[in-house]
DNA sequence: GTGAAAGCGCTAACAC
DNA sequence: GTGTTAGCGCTTTCAC
């Protein structure tokens, strides 16, 4: 930068400012440096400029547990998308649900400057980890960890007692359900949905075999094996989680388990196969390409009025937003009298 | 750090030293230091780091044209893993295939000093992007986009040429391709397979209904269509490429046409389903996990070679490597005879 | 409207 | 071993 301007015979200042777009300096002057930076090859130097300017927005940090299931790369693809238009940088890092982990990525996106931060928190997050997003412009998604932030998440209360009632309106009273722990800000809500639906079918609760686990693929698999390796399986299963349905499916599948005559069964997400399978499984979905939108305009509109207002955190957790989770009918769920025909 | 270095009584030089591990600082004081920066949650600024060690690793860049396939995000999460293990970040941009975009986000990785970067060049990528991709060491992985760079590929060509002998041998010759387009590296070596194929079968190319478009899933969907509604439909088809794959499986189940019956179809690609879909898929697959550590692996080796030799582009693409491509014929494909049947 | 100079937070010579 | 000092490449007062 300091050879662009001693080759214009201007200061670095100007140079500086040309670059910018600042008015304050004489446009036809501007557009010389600036054609004379473009054909030097010029890049500036964002570590510098962020060094410099000591408040930035040359990067944001992005959190998740896992890349490779459609309910977290949504939000990744978006943040990139949208930030990019910005002029801002992602970092991304994978916790792959390790709290420990989780806390030194944390602190490393700290080391890093970052204007803010998307996180969909790991299952049992630290304090620490905590501590330092609460120091931050900070949106969550998917999992809520009790911290004063914005976030964006799927209301699946309503789609999980539908799926209750709908598969009791077929005659099922076994029902199975196999869900995310309750340590995850997701557990209860659908667990609370669920038991909603049963009240509501007038059936009881405490004789629902159930499954409560992490959710991860394994875990659907052995839920579902441990489910239906009961006395009395139930003769419809409900499963509560997106990589859990996929295990649970597979283990059904594996098992040569006829659907929907020797078993009805919904599942949780929005893999594009669900609906391709043979027959199309009943299934609660979201909208992630939804939910990813709000969560990444979220983060920028939080970005933005830290900038200005400097608000800190009293911008708390005043904007939650629910994108509500539906039931679709699919060919897995049937009346129970077709499992004696 | 200039306070932690007034609380203590020594210098900032000596506060960085012990902060770094250097060997020259007391052991007893050197612990001193950083329990008290501990205590104080003193978190170091990579930024200044990165700007005054005017080499560091403390950014690479990841660029990839979309996030939400396997192909892309087990890269994506193979790198933040081993990335993040050795202190350095990723940052993730994705082009949408756009190479302006490409050229755009290359721009502002080098803007931000990346130490190096992996890249899944879009399909008609800028010279301008080259240029910039040669001054840094660079892998590639999944397209080649001629420069002189290390990078991994799958190796297609033998399980395409297989895919076709297999279709052959159960009677089928008016076989169908649908692949990517010949402008991106992989779909030149497809069709060198399937050229092979064919020929080693004694069959006529130039028969073969044929459709060679970009990668996308509503591709995927229109080629197979258009294929389905030729005047002779081909009764086995080949499909190229994995988003096109989900198109072409989507197209034919809107279509409602009995596979294998009515249709033999061989996929492309590892998502978990087209093994769990009823038939099961024939398909050609790639360990895109295998593909990924290799790319990270290289990634990091890259990154200590240029510290140490500073060789710079002499370190090219002497380390090219190849994971093979494997068929796998499931239920979507029978004899020809099934047809009539 | 433009330049000179101070400084962002750190590292790396170089002295002692 | 440790302190002093000079930058890294920018932005931004403050003068002019």
């Amino acid at each position: 930068m300091v050879e662009l301007a001693q080759e214009l015979g201007v200061s670095t200042a100007t140079v500086s400012r040309a670059l910018n777009g600042s008015p304050s300096v004489r446009p036809e002057l501007a557009q010389r440096i600036r054609d004379h930076a473009e054909a030097r090859g010029y890049v500036a130097n964002r570590l510098a400029r962020a060094l410099s300017a000591n408040v930035s927005r040359a990067f944001v940090g992005c959190v998740i547990p896992y890349v490779d299931t459609p309910a977290y790369s949504a939000v990744v693809a978006e943040c990139a998308r949208l930030l990019s238009a910005d002029g801002t940088q992602m970092i991304l890092t994978i916790t792959e649900n390790d709290p420990e982990r989780e806390l030194q990525q944390l602190k490393e996106l700290v080391a890093s400057r970052v204007a803010g931060m998307i996180i969909a928190p790991s299952t049992h997050i630290l304090d620490a980890s905590k501590q330092l997003l609460s120091a931050l412009p900070v949106v969550e998604f998917h999992r809520a960890c009790g911290i004063d932030a914005p976030g964006v998440f799927s209301a699946d209360e309503h789609a999980m007692a539908e799926a209750v009632l709908h598969l009791a309106a077929l005659g099922h009273t076994r029902i199975g359900y196999l869900g995310t722990t309750e340590k995850l800000s997701n557990g209860p809500v659908r667990l609370r949905g669920l038991r909603r639906g049963v009240e509501l079918a007038g059936l009881d609760l405490d004789g629902l075999p159930m499954r409560l686990l992490e959710p991860t693929k394994s875990n659907g698999q052995r839920g579902a094996a441990e489910l239906l390796d009961l006395d009395r399986p139930p003769t419809a299963l409900i499963v509560g989680g997106g990589a859990l349905s996929i295990g649970a499916a597979q283990e059904v599948r594996e098992r040569r388990i006829q659907v929907p005559s020797e078993l009805s069964l919904v599942v949780y997400g929005d893999p594009s196969w669900f609906a391709l399978s043979d027959p199309p499984l009943s299934r609660i979905t979201v909208s992630y390409e939804d939910l990813a939108r709000r969560a990444a305009r979220l983060l920028i509109s939080r970005l933005e009025g830290r900038q200005s207002t400097r608000a800190g955190d009293g911008a708390g957790a005043d904007d939650v937003q629910l994108v509500p989770a539906e039931l679709h009918i699919g060919g897995s769920t049937a009346p129970l009298a077709a499992r004696q025909g």
